[in-house]
DNA sequence: AGAAAAATCGAGCGATTGCTCGATTTTTCT
DNA sequence: AGAAAAATCGAGCAATCGCTCGATTTTTCT
């Protein structure tokens, strides 16, 4: 496949050689003092099994229908061997959903700061969202549906988190009124629910898989209907 | 206000008289054999406590994380009193998720009927589904954020109910490119993405209440939205 | 190989869970 | 008013919860 940006999933998974290894290694790095473990080959292993396990039962319970018992027989680990990473299950939820964002903030940061015209920042934009929730899936998919079960603290940092995405996109699309590129709509809106399609890839993924879509053909229906609404000239396609 | 198709909240709630009330009675008639309670006045004034205390808790919590004592305290109704109402937990939250989804069906097939062409007929579809959610809120974002929580038998259900609305849409979309009112885009992906922006009305009411945006306002976006992607000539307005 | 360090284990603690049921109160009859 | 029916109550049961900690196993040293 090639697209008028040149950005293709694979391509995107090949520069950032993303996957839960990295995200373990985060999640490691930041909590030392907390965790028990020394050797970090040893602790990103068994992070790896506890995340894998809690998303496994997470998505069929929810994170509070989740007992430590559940996620002890899931991951193979003991309770105690589990106690050895979090001091506590909130904890777990916590640094799950902090690193989580983090990760995911920092890449969109640095995507946002790509230049070019609106257009093509808005296309940058939107697969870049897609291509990092395909690869973490589960990681979005749980900080949304978990962020309720948050303390008032972590909870207000969730929605921060959602609205920065947000104005990323609002950024844009100001930019592209104001180089004559796009048309003047209500732009708050338009970013608002430009998110909620970026969103439904990882919320639905079971509907996705099944249709057998890819990221790809997503992306650029996404950009297409988008595009229809706020570009002056539909110009140069291919 | 005053639109192309009449249609504003306003006039859709007086049409409807809809509410909880309505809710509870359509629960009450269809478990008269589980619900202990014998007289209608009674079972309606408590199902309302128990499913604005289930509502509550729920949205902080998860259905999971809230205990029966939570709900006896937050409902003001005793554990036996509770149990009066519903045999165990589990069928608490399946009546919740069957008569909801029934009582949705239920108007969005009577609206589907409506004639008209397919323009009219979208514009009515949207406003139809994002008035409903409107008005029962917390029934349509408890069904979304629940759903993972059910039983298998009860999840596919859920599952059937999404994919009938995205018909319902799709349906609408097909009838128009026959009418050669609307373009031919990929109608599968399109009815998709519309569903997830029906959806995040519901989703982010803190979002949208913080906004002040007004459900119509969201429905006429909506719409101009689509229809700039879907319309051949984006015809008489007012 | 033997000792020290690191990692893993799981029985058991007190608290909390879903739920029951006999006692009590309120309402509706004659 | 008094009896029958309906509604409400909450202490208490067995099961499960989050979590601890001393014992045990595995790994890494010299």
């Amino acid at each position: 496949m090639s697209f008028e940006d040149g950005l293709t999933f694979d391509a995107f998974q090949e520069e950032f050689r993303l996957g839960k290894e990295d995200f373990c290694r985060d999640v490691f790095q930041e909590n030392r003092e907390t965790i028990q473990i020394k050797k970090e080959k040893t602790a990103v292993k068994n992070l790896s099994r506890i995340f894998d396990a809690t998303f496994r039962i997470c998505s069929r319970k929810g994170f509070r229908g989740m007992s430590m018992r559940d996620l002890s027989q899931e991951s193979g680990l003991s309770m105690g061997g589990l106690y050895a990473y979090f001091r506590s299950k909130e904890e777990l939820l916590n640094t799950l959903q902090r690193v989580g964002n983090h990760f995911i903030h920092r890449h969109l940061e640095t995507t946002s700061r790509k230049g070019g015209d609106a257009r093509q920042r808005l296309r940058i934009m939107i697969k870049t969202h897609l291509y990092l929730s395909e690869i973490v899936q589960p990681w979005f998919y749980f900080s949304y549906m978990e962020a309720k079960s948050m303390s008032r603290k972590e909870r207000d940092f969730y929605k921060q988190a959602e609205l920065f995405t947000e104005n990323l996109i609002l950024k844009i699309l100001k930019q592209g009124v104001k180089e004559g590129q796009f048309a003047d709509q209500d732009h708050q809106l338009a970013a608002s629910v430009i998110k909620s399609m970026l969103q439904d890839w990882y919320l639905k993924r079971w509907k996705y898989s099944k249709r057998e879509i890819s990221v790809d053909r997503y992306a650029e229906f996404l950009i297409g209907f988008i595009e229809s609404f706020y570009c002056l000239s539909q110009g140069s396609e291919g």
